[in-house]
Order: structure tokens, then C-alpha cells, then sequence
DNA sequence: AAAAACACTGTACCCTACTACAGGTTTCGT
DNA sequence: ACGAAACCTGTAGTAGGGTACAGTGTTTTT
């Protein structure tokens, strides 16, 4: 739990701009991070996986408003196991149905390569 | 190969707005199409598929400029067919690496309904 | 102790992918 | 035959997701 990270390291650590991870914060996918005694933001490891995990979630289409809902899964107090269960369900149901998608895209490409005699 | 559908039909057929298909045509993701006489344009079922191909790659996190790369390795008469095969399987690589990420996705989304006893 | 590198806020700009007119023609329904 | 509905071109505006300064303060390096 140790934030040790400035904005520059975490920003090279996870291959983006260090622009893009304060435009993170100002959409509210990335919590609002501790400031050392000058200001600057504070980043831990944690922040690390979560900008990994978004990357993963935008390419495979997810809007960044998604990407908030399904973060939000892991840590919103409010929500009861069940509606965590639910919710989590239900992405998983999505994320099958992209799969199944995905297999005829590759069935579609397969006989592309076929036909080519 | 008749073309018998106005943008109008096209539009409601693939579940699109007209702009969405004269936007399409500008950016070159959907061939020039045939004119009546009148100057109206005029589509065929395979412009559907088209378009029904287009929305599934969208889907998945291909931009526009992918799309017409993918829609591409069809047609374009100057590719020798060992082309299109390496095209091909490249695309089906980038596939099948997407799957394995939402399979990713999956067991986390999996771990997390777990941890709610 | 001074330069270089890094951070801060705030504002403005950019690209992609649409979407919405305005102003005019053609076709369809009754 | 006539009004509504569908089409045309051209231009402009929008939302999402960043990216780029400008002007200023703080570490780090030499």
C-alpha cells in the first residue's frame, strides 16, 4: 500500500501519457491519488494493475464509462455480494458472447484463407 | 448481384442511421455504389453483410481504418493469394490473442464473484 | 548554486466516428 | 395532382478520448 510512484514513473510503467493518467482522474477512473507535501500525486502498485486491466478492457471495445462500471465491481461499498455477483455474471455473459464473436470472425477469415486455392 | 435497396432500406436493414452509410462511402469502408437516374444510390444484400461485418469488428476494438484493412484482404486484385493467406493469419493471431485476453477477463471477473462468500 | 528534469493547474486543441441541418430534387401514397 | 416522405450535396456541430502547451513551483544532477 506504499505510494511511492510520481505521475511520471507510473505513467512510463504503464506505457501511457502522463496526460492521459491526470485526464483518468478528472473521469474518475483512477481515485483521486495522496499528494506529498508539495502536491505532487502519489501512485502504489495497485494503480499500476488497474491502468493494465484498463488497457485490456479498451481494447476489446470497451467504452471508458464500462471500464468505470466493471472497476467498480471490486470496490463499491454499497453494493451487496449478491448485486457484486450479479453484476459480475453479467459481464462475464458479455465477455462470452465477444468470444463467440470473435470464433466466427475467425471462421469468416478461415475461409478467406481456404478460397485461396 | 441486383441492387435494389435505397440508403433509406440499407440503413433500417443493418440498424443505422443514412449519414452513418454516406460517412461509410466518404471514408471509403463501404464501395461507391451504383446511382438510378435519378441520382439516388443503390445497395445490394451484400452491402448488409458489409455492414453487419463492420458493426462485429467495431465491436471488438477494431477502429475504422482496421475494418478496412480486414474488408480489404476480400477484394483488392493486387494481392497474390499468399498475400491474403499472411494477412489473413496475422488477423487471426491478433484474434485469437484477444481471446485469451478475455478469457483474462473472465477469471478475474470469475475470482471476484469467488471472494463473495 | 544553477541548470535540467519533473511536477502542478488551467485552458485549448486534436482525432475519430458520427449526427444534424439547410436548401433543393424525386418518388410515393391517396 | 399534390403533399409527405425519401433522396441528394455540402457544411457544421458533437461526444469520446486523449494531447499539448503556458506559466509556475520543486527536486535532482553536476
Amino acid at each position: 500500500m506504499k505510494n511511492t510512484l510520481t505521475i511520471g514513473k507510473l505513467a512510463s510503467q504503464a506505457g501511457l501519457n502522463i496526460e492521459t493518467i491526470r485526464y483518468y482522474e478528472r473521469v474518475e477512473l483512477l481515485p483521486v491519488p495522496n499528494r506529498n507535501g508539495s502536491g505532487y500525486r502519489l501512485y502504489s502498485k495497485d494503480d499500476i494493475k488497474r491502468l493494465h486491466f484498463i488497457a485490456l478492457a479498451k481494447r476489446h471495445g470497451f467504452s471508458l464509462r464500462e471500464i468505470k462500471d466493471l472497476l467498480e465491481l471490486r470496490v463499491d461499498p454499497d453494493t451487496t455480494c449478491s448485486d457484486v455477483r450479479t453484476k459480475a455474471e453479467d459481464k462475464v455473459n458479455t465477455i462470452n458472447e465477444k468470444i463467440v464473436e470473435l470464433e466466427k470472425m475467425k471462421k469468416a477469415l478461415g475461409r478467406l484463407i481456404d478460397n485461396c486455392h
